[in-house]
DNA sequence: GTCTATAGGAAGATAGAC
DNA sequence: GTCTATCTTCCTATAGAC
């Protein structure tokens, strides 16, 4: 392994430890286990970074970012507020259903995170993110388009429902293993957010 | 700890390890911490129990346990449906509230168990539970009356939206650490829930 | 920068005296 | 049954040759 930038490394390494997390959970990702995987000797891990929580935290960025960028990017494009809707819940749900251990570790790792005191900032950080990103969502529905709507619930009420109901039916599948059965509860949680966009 | 019942030794092993993982987390339950937190010699646990392993299983069934005590306990009662819907959700709501740390470990629980080989079916055990639970609820807010009530989506569909939601915005409320939000959500699944059942 | 070798500690489990 | 002392293994982190 000759003379490799140490910032490729990082990301190599990165990118490692959530092949393993995403394979064997929080608790199997070693140092040893992540350099195994990057195919690196040991030693490398402390000249990459200062301690395996540094690591950590810039794992939990960039799994943050992957389910980040998937939801907000289907919210645009034409059509009515039901179709637009459904299509970004339809997104977000076959994401959930190809990468089922991704969206696992997101909850492994925020849990994580909230027990270590180094991390438990990134922690709170992290839920932060999604709820900004499910009012956003929740904005561009209503504000793209001719139609004039008002949901007839607070935004703030209506992003924090939409943010539990897609946490809680992902958990459902993730732990029930039916996708058929939760993606029938989705569909309620869909049905039920476009009942609350009122006509103005 | 002159001659102690074996049973009593493992109820109380039970009950420390509950408290370290509820006020330290699941990976600092060790058997060190656990005969700590119970005061007895570390020697003592493997008396008491062939693994760390069946400590566990014995965790999970009994925090399982109290969760559903609570929910369950209060379904009956007269009133109309959306009273008794109320005040189930507001039972619930308030545990949540009053000890968010036992919550907070069932998550944590139902992860360890599920990437344990050895306890991978007492996860799978545990969401079943929840939703036969659930189901019970929902039957037990149509049936017990005189009104003659329908459910306008199939009951369970109905109980996994229902189970999805109520894990949804508890874990919100626990990554945002705001009550106030949280409970707001919830009543939005509470009034969603209440729509659903038409008169027939 | 890169690697091997190892320090230093904490984990689960057990041996064996009482 | 009860407890102390210890075994074995695996962890994070570092020292130091190249």
């Amino acid at each position: 392994m000759n003379r490799i930038a140490a910032s490729e490394r990082r990301e190599r390494l990165v990118d490692a430890a959530i092949a393993v997390m995403v394979r064997d959970g929080v608790s199997a990702a070693t140092t040893r286990a992540i350099v195994a995987e990057a195919d690196m000797p040991l030693g490398s891990f402390h000249y990459c970074f200062r301690s395996k929580e540094e690591l950590l935290g810039e794992v939990i960025a960039v799994i943050t970012g992957h389910t980040l960028e998937r939801a907000l990017s289907e919210v645009a494009g034409g059509g009515a507020l039901e179709e637009r809707l459904c299509r970004a819940m339809r997104a977000y749900w076959q994401h959930v259903v190809d990468e089922p251990g991704e969206h696992r570790l997101t909850y492994e790792l925020t849990q994580y995170a909230a027990r270590q005191p180094g991390l438990a900032v990134v922690a709170e950080r992290q839920y932060e993110t999604y709820l900004a990103a499910n009012t956003r969502l929740i904005e561009a529905l209503t504000g793209d388009d001719g139609e004039r709507l008002e949901w007839s619930v607070p935004v703030p009420v209506l992003a924090r429902y939409v943010t539990a109901a897609l946490d809680g039916v992902t958990l459902l599948y993730l732990n029930e293993g039916n996708a058929t059965a939760a993606g029938e509860a989705l569909e309620l949680v869909a049905r039920h957010v476009a009942e609350l966009a009122g006509r103005a």
